[in-house]
DNA sequence: CAAACCGGTTTGTGATATAAACCACATACA
DNA sequence: TGTATGTGGTTTATATCACAAACCGGTTTG
């Protein structure tokens, strides 16, 4: 059957994903302020995403504060891709009413 | 910020939604078998959508056995229209890919 | 020194997706 | 007549997981 990958489909990871197919990096507190997540949640989700493999953790310091940034993997544009076809093809299932019988 | 509704948006009953918004109505064991579900599994997960007023549920007797049905209410197609929307907004985002910078 | 802040991570808990168990009824069959 | 088997579901127990609160190592503020 149809299958919709859950690591990707959950809402606050499908806007993680969205956002950074959007760009080629993204840190924490622009994450947590645009998605208007709390930072625990921000963290756990993105750690699943890193730990599928979708999203690439940079950690480097800037001046003397930590700095982390997200980027989408090759594996995870592939996958969230995917994911964006997999949801076409229901939707149109979902419109194709057929003629009365 | 982007209201994904969770109701509709959990995988199964993205498919129930979505395989109702394509036909007037379907059954049970319709819908067990196509998007290969456990019984319990539909049936929960119907009751929820039930809940929500998006699908109506209407129990008859094919014979002597019971025979249910379900159908997406107004209330139901017009939020799985609204989902799809909300998709696709998120849809844009990640493939609006900035020009370096 | 203490207090408050920064940038996160770890944790506790309430919600929930799922299949197993169950139920009421019907048919089969010996 | 049992009793076993199937049909069409619903109820339950469990295992997972999203979320925010609490925490943590370090830093700046006073």
């Amino acid at each position: 059957m149809m299958e919709l990958d859950r690591i990707i489909h959950e809402p606050v990871r499908l806007q993680i994903m969205a956002t950074l197919g959007g760009v080629d990096t993204a840190d924490f507190k622009f994450l947590v302020s645009t998605l208007g997540l709390s930072k625990g949640n921000l963290s756990s989700h993105v750690d699943k995403l890193e730990v599928a493999g979708y999203v690439q953790v940079t950690k480097s310091f800037n001046g003397k504060i930590t700095y982390t940034q997200y980027a989408l993997t090759p594996k995870g544009r592939k996958a969230l891709e995917k994911h964006w076809m997999t949801l076409d093809k229901l939707r149109a299932a979902s419109n194709s009413k057929r003629k009365s019988e």
